[in-house]
DNA sequence: TTAATATGTAACCAATCGGTTTAAAATTAG
DNA sequence: CTAATTTTAAACCGATTGGTTACATATTAA
């Protein structure tokens, strides 16, 4: 694609938002996965046809990558800004649970615990992905609980990454389960009371 | 198939074994998912053609379905089997839990997790299925918990149903992660926390 | 206006999908 | 032996898969 002097690109304008088309193509996959969402599945969610899609964003392991990358940042992004400083560390990370759970609305669970399920002993591309996605996820998961250790929030023989690890387990079942065995207020209850638990 | 007075069936006898074929679908569908599964790769685990294959099991729909109650009721077999009468309630709950993540064994996970967050959402049949299955085990454990805290191995103020659908959960988890993002020395150490934290 | 560039649509493509048919081979009953 | 029954293997089937090409359309730069 040429850049002009204007900053508009040479040629026939595009009829799409990139970003919706991401959005959409994400959803659709968020709800399949990645085998059972077919080329024809992407063109009726998007509304973009096959050949502007592979164009666009390349084949479909391609745009399953790009979808998924999206998600990390995007589910980072929301989860972080729950964050207030003017709230506890613990409140905070109430908070951070809260949010996460409430983004397997519908069955859908989490894209990223999906992929690991489905695609990650088979796929070295995307384990490789999921795998820098969760440490990063750990990482920030176990500052927040250092912060709320040293604030006498959480019992102090307790060692932060390993309940980071905890959540991390306890995060990945709940999306498993929100997915036809358990009902939401089940799952946070049981958050919750590993929360207590800490303190 | 016409049995002859002798017990042996008419025609040309069979050149598999039933059980050895069932058992090599299961671990195919139980690595891959259900998705990703050809035929063919069926036919190459199984040694079977397509053909023969189509007839004994049906189609791949009702050999999936027929592989998964196997491996329901060979796991609830097999983890039922490590409790012991001469053991007590929490060491039999700790040795039914160290069995179940065993069998995670080589990132293939939980055939019933795997398919749960695979299939659950859009094949009503199968989440019916997974449905039942969970709802015997959660009530397996929650009849070992209730045991220990009879016998004061579990603090009395805990709720059996609520301590049986946090460690559901956490196996989930477990089952997910397992699958490319953490080893097995860390999961059974978080499950092991859990249940001292029961005590 | 013309040349260059990019987009959108539809037709096209080979490969694979799940599934079925056909016919030879192997066995039992009579 | 023959007839009946069953299994096996391979060829075959239409539909769908992911992916590509061809071409008219729309826009910019010059």
């Amino acid at each position: 694609m040429v850049k002009t002097l204007t900053g508009r690109p040479v040629g026939r304008p595009r009829e799409f938002d990139e970003e919706q088309v991401l959005a959409a193509a994400m959803d659709a996959f968020w709800r399949k996965g990645y085998e059972a969402t077919s080329l024809v599945d992407l063109t009726e969610a998007t509304g973009l046809n096959k050949a502007s899609l592979y164009r666009v964003f390349g084949d479909k392991h391609q745009l399953f990558k790009t979808t998924l990358k999206h998600y990390a940042e995007m589910e980072f992004r929301e989860v972080t800004s729950v964050i207030r400083e003017d709230a506890s560390p613990l409140e905070n990370i109430r908070a951070i649970v809260r949010k996460i759970t409430t983004d397997f609305a519908h069955e859908k669970g989490c894209m990223i615990t999906n992929s690991m399920v489905e695609l990650a002993p088979h796929d070295a591309e995307i384990g490789q992905m999921l795998q820098e996605f969760g440490e990063k996820r750990v990482q920030a998961l176990t500052g927040v609980i250092t912060m709320a250790q040293q604030a006498g929030e959480i019992r102090p023989e307790l060692v932060p990454l390993e309940l980071a690890a905890s959540l991390m387990i306890t995060l990945a079942g709940s999306a498993a389960m929100v997915k036809g065995f358990m009902e939401e207020p089940q799952i946070i209850k049981n958050l919750e009371n590993l929360i207590d638990s800490w303190t």
